[in-house]
Parts: C-alpha cells; structure tokens; sequence
RNA sequence: GGCCCGGUAGUUCAGUUGGUUAGAACGCCAGCCUGUCACGCUGGAGGUCGACGGUUCGAGCCCGUUCCGGGUCG
C-alpha cells in the first residue's frame, strides 16, 4: 500500500510498503538487469555505500539466464543476489522494443530469440507473470510493449489496446499465482504488488484513454512507459502532465526509464514517485560522472592532473577517498576498478538526489530546491 | 669488415605489376548513451613513407650513395 504523506502542488513524498521493506518516495531504484548491477557493485555495496532503496531487475535476461526457475529454487532474488530490500521485476516488455530484431509480436505474446543461445522464447502475459513469481520480486511489471518513437498513430492504438488486453490477462494470472492455493502451498511470492504500465506513445488522447482505463483495474501501481525513447524532453514532459490527471492520488507512480537528474526532478515536480535508469551506471562506465555542479567527462584531458574528487560536494566513499586524475587514469588503463568506483559514484548521486528531494518536500521548499538545480544537473563542466 | 633482413602515424604493422587526397589496429583527442544484447558506439587529429641524389609524365614501391636497427659469417 501507498501512503501519501505530503505534497507540494502535483509533487509529492510517499511511502510504499510492499512485502520486503518500505520504499520512501520519490525514490531512484538501482538497475542490476541480470541480478547485478554492472561494473562490480554487489547487494552489500548497494546497502552499505550506496544507500539504495530498491533493487530492479528484468524478467526476460533472468528467464534466459540462468532461468527463473534456478532462482525460484535458489530461494528468489534477494536469497540469490544477497539483495534484503524490495526488488522490483520488469516485465520483459521493454524488451520487446530494444531487441526488436530478433521478435515476433502476437494477440498471445512475443517470440524472442534468445540473444545468448539464439533459441527461441515465447513470452506473453501469463508467462511473464509466472516468471516473476519465480524471481519473487515484491513488485512485479505487467507485460507491455513499449512502441518505438515515432510512431503512426494507427499502429500506437492497436499496440494500446493489446497492451490494455495484456494487462487484463496478466491481473488474471497474478491473482492465480498468489491465491492460496488448494493443495496448501505457498504461493511463489506472497504479497506481490503488480503495477501496470501507461502506453500511447506520443498521443495525448491515446495516453488519456489507456490511462483512465487501466486506473479501473485498481491495481498496486501505475507506471507511464515509452517515454524516453527519442522523444524530446519537452514531449515527454507534456505528456506526463497530460497523463497525470488521470493517476491515482492513492497508488505509486512510477516513470519507467527516466531518466537524466534534471528529468527526475522535473517529473517529481509533476507529480511521479519512482524511477529506474540505466543512465547512471552506464554512464559511468563511460566515464562521465555526475555532480551538483553538472556532469563532467573523466576522459577529458583536463582531468588528466586534477585533484579534486569527482564531486567536492558528495560524501560518497569515491569522492572521499579519490581524485578525477586517478579516476582517469584507471578509466584510461582500462582498470575494471575504475567501472566500480564510477558506478559507485553516479549511483550514490542518484541516491543523494532523491534524499535531497524528498527532505525539500518534507521541509515544503520542493519549488526552491528545484529553482535552484533544474538547470544545473544536466549541464556540462 | 662481408653478406642478408628491416626502417611508412605516438606504437605495431599493411601497402597489389610504379598511377587519384598513403591505409588498419591500438593509443591520443572529443562527442553520444534514458524500463542495459552495452568496459559499448560515432567522429576527429596525427605521416617531407630514415636521409640525399637519380630513372620516369609520375616513386613508399625501381637504381645509387649514405645513416640507423637487427641477424649472420669471418
């Protein structure tokens, strides 16, 4: 369940509690796709440097490897990853959209091509729900497709409303899986929320319509999915404010894949509670490195002697203990510690923004915090 | 000292019978990345082809001299 302990205009901090801990609203969940987040930080290292809230990981790459039924048997995600939070699965649908030459969409469900082995996978609702129960994820995604941008109108309704057919298929499914069941079993993972996703690409009307009819539906959460893909940023925008209207006030929202810091704080200001994005680690990896000053490119030879920490401002253990030179250097010398430290950075920044943001909301100087940083986050230095 | 092999981008090397603005990889410089097929992708700079002379319409390629490195024989 979802309380809403205060709001500032649309923007509001809320507490989530779902079967494995609470989650504090608005809040950044950590992306580990296949059971780890990339570059060497483990389930530890989330809790005892990063400060992370909520683990996610994705349906499809656990279901192709190593199988969700191994994790299932291994006790779930948090006994196999040594994860002890909440962690929530996505569906696989947004894999239906990146790995879009290897599928197959139907009325029933998507045939992949495993891009590990090249075998082939069907998924549909039921399956996806199925596999997430085995994963044990407290927050399961419903199955969807996230259309590509643009997109013709025609094709966005019809993908819409298989999306809406999907989801009345996977509320279905989830209610068998978590019913007590006859034989006395437990159910694969008790409590389970199920949240649905928002679709309608670019079309304010198509997002209004999709959104006011899965609202019916009275499940644990709403997300808006297939932002973020191409679109800019002022679309995106426009249509989260179209969209939110028609959110429930009582139910978390979670923005699925968004996104840059000035685009989490703009969407707390209108109104969204979650987020999830690959930006930071991935980034990281990349060598660039945010800061309350902007974001700054490691690789750039002016780093080459400088130093200062990444950030001079963050309290994170990196910042503490190490300067952008040797950074650099371990980024250029292709050291993997240099993934870990930077990916421990981005990360913990992420993590530090959202606290900020939630302490501006409970102090009521949400408006103020944002004045001063909308701008800056994403800019470069 | 004789003979052989080699000197082409910062580095390791390709360069077809001599023929447009001499290529690659790595490195360097910079850009990109939004529910992760992603230690990835894109772009850019950088060469008096060891030096000098010759042959030729034209030479990194052929010839001569010379310098440097390596090998080998005495």
């Amino acid at each position: 369940m979802f309380q809403l302990l205060m709001t500032e205009n649309a923007a509001r901090r809320g507490a989530l509690t779902t079967p494995h801990g609470v989650i504090q609203t608005p809040a950044f969940m950590n992306v580990a796709t296949g059971g780890a987040i990339k570059g060497g930080v483990s389930a530890l290292d989330m809790r005892d440097l990063l400060r992370t809230q909520v683990m996610l990981c994705n349906t499809y790459h656990l279901h192709v490897r190593p199988g969700d039924e191994l994790v299932r048997d291994m006790g779930g995600l948090r006994a196999f990853t040594g994860w002890q939070g909440p962690v929530l699965t996505d569906s696989g649908g947004f894999q239906v959209f990146s790995l879009a030459k290897l599928r197959n969409i139907k009325e029933e469900g998507v045939t992949f091509a495993s891009h590990v082995s090249g075998a082939r996978i069907f998924m549909g609702p039921e399956e996806s729900m199925r596999i997430q129960a085995n994963l044990g994820s407290a927050i399961a995604m419903a199955f969807d497709e996230c259309v590509a941008n643009p997109a013709p109108y025609d094709y966005a309704k019809a993908s819409c409303e298989r999306t809406f057919r999907w989801l009345l298929r996977c509320k279905t499914e989830h209610a068998r899986l978590h019913e007590q069941r006859s034989d006395g079993a437990a159910p694969q993972a008790p409590g389970q929320l199920l949240f649905g996703i928002n679709q309608g690409c670019t079309y304010e009307n198509l997002r209004i319509e999709h959104m006011r009819q899965i609202r019916e539906l009275n499940l644990d959460g709403y997300a808006i999915g297939g932002l973020a893909v191409g679109e800019p940023k002022e679309v995106m925008y426009r249509i989260i404010a179209a969209v939110e209207p028609h959110m429930p006030r009582d139910k978390p929202r979670y923005l699925m894949g968004v996104g840059t810091p000035g685009n989490i704080l703009e969407a707390v200001r209108l109104g969204i509670d979650l987020f999830d994005c690959v930006m930071p680690s991935r980034n990281a990896r990349h060598g660039h490195l945010y800061t309350g000053e902007g974001i700054i490119n490691l690789n750039n030879a002016k780093y080459a002697r400088d130093p200062q920490p990444i950030d001079p401002a963050c309290d994170c253990t990196v910042c503490q203990n190490h300067s952008r030179a040797y950074l650099r250097h371990l980024l250029k010398a292709g050291e993997t510690l240099a993934l870990r430290l930077c990916v421990l950075h981005n990360l913990y920044f992420y993590n530090s923004l959202m606290e900020k943001i939630r302490a501006s909301l409970e102090e009521g100087r949400f408006a103020e915090f944002y004045r001063a940083n909308a701008e800056r986050l994403d800019g470069r230095i």
